[in-house]
DNA sequence: TAGATTGTTAATCGATTAACAATC
DNA sequence: TAGATTGTTAATCGATTAACAATC
């Protein structure tokens, strides 16, 4: 009900709140102000005033906010007080290098599976877990109901299975392919993240720094 | 000069726009309206007449788009005409599958070296390339002169290599840590990559998916 | 020419910033 | 109490959408 009115831009700020208020913990910071956060992290005190106030009221006039509490509101509000089931389907550079790499735990979800159509990796140990071969998907779904996947395959099997996925009640893709679930598929939680886009960003920026543009007219 | 003035939410839609034109090429496709590009992007035909707009006249009234044109544009946009040089810092999972999994050639870059500072994994074969040693860098930066740079290091590392890099020349980094590269350098190119908040996000996202709040209270 | 679709201006919408009263 | 800082309303800014004249 509320949820749905918090804007996009809200949300994406979220987790670096979160992350921020984790250093600053850490650094033994009990409370902060929203100028200074603001300062560390590049904002303005009005955003920052304004982002929290979606939520609700964890500050207190003439003091500030309690790191402590504040991380733990915003961790609450995206949800990682819970641990979701995940999957992953795709072991291959790029999969392998999610599963070792990413901390679930404290993202909210549990990695419980690792899956995989090449005869070659399955059987194969990431972590603590064992590829196990795509075949056994359903079978392993019914059992363990993960309601959460991510998709490391190539783009041309990323439909086939994410239909099964979702028919097998996965309802939240992290999705590293290029295959578009959204248009497909209407109440099912979506992050796409397209690492290729993102170079790709980055040769533009390039571009623009100084000399780049005049090297090629002259 | 112009450059500067283009906003950073239409600079963001640009990879896509070349992607999706690369596969309409793909499918044979000649030309194509604003409409019906939009309808394939899920945009509005507005949006994507606006965004040309920004660097040029590329369309025909009456007639739409060249569709191999207008990909050949953005790409020029983009600057995917150029290939920098680029180098890898950090070789372990993320690193590794980032070397193997990218096609930099497509984006504007080339993988020219990678580097790690984990005895262990050096000399270590990724594709074409042999993994060297973190202090061999400067010696190969002022031969080799690469321009861009992915850290895939510890968050810990991170600063120290950056200024390094920066120092023998490097102007553009593609950053997988947390370090926040903008605060303490300005006219370098930087693209984040936080793998961990986009997990995060979908946490939220699922978090308000039909029953799961409800399971809160009730 | 008539139909289609762009390029571009104007209107709307949303997000950020500024300001300030409330209050700790 | 006086000073600080929030919560919140109002003002500004920017991005998206709608509209339409230009033109192929």
């Amino acid at each position: 009900m509320s949820k749905n009115s918090i804007s996009n831009s809200v949300i994406r700020r979220l987790p670096r709140y979160h992350r921020f208020l984790g250093d600053l913990e850490a650094n033994g910071y009990v409370r902060i102000s929203s100028r200074e956060l603001a300062e560390k992290m590049g904002l303005t005190a009005s955003q920052i005033r304004q982002d929290f106030n979606c939520f609700g009221e964890f500050g207190q006039q003439g003091y500030g906010y309690n790191v402590k509490e504040l991380r733990g509101e915003i961790g609450k509000i995206l949800g990682l007080d819970v641990s979701t089931p995940m999957i992953l389907l795709g072991a291959g550079n790029l999969g392998k290098a999610i599963a070792a790499h990413i901390d679930f735990r404290n993202r909210g979800f549990e990695l419980i599976g690792i899956f995989d159509a090449n005869p070659a990796v399955v059987g194969g140990k990431i972590g603590e877990l064992t590829v196990k071969s795509v075949d056994e998907l359903e079978e392993f779904c019914k059992a363990n109901r993960p309601e959460a996947a991510i998709l490391c395959i190539p783009k041309g099997e990323a439909e086939k299975e994410a239909d099964r996925l979702i028919s097998y009640g996965v309802r939240a893709f992290w999705n590293f392919t290029h295959y578009d679930l959204r248009i497909s598929h209407k109440d099912v939680a979506v992050e796409n993240v397209h690492l290729g886009d993102s170079l790709t960003t980055l040769s533009y920026a390039l571009s623009g720094i100084s000399g780049k543009e005049k090297e090629d007219k002259e």
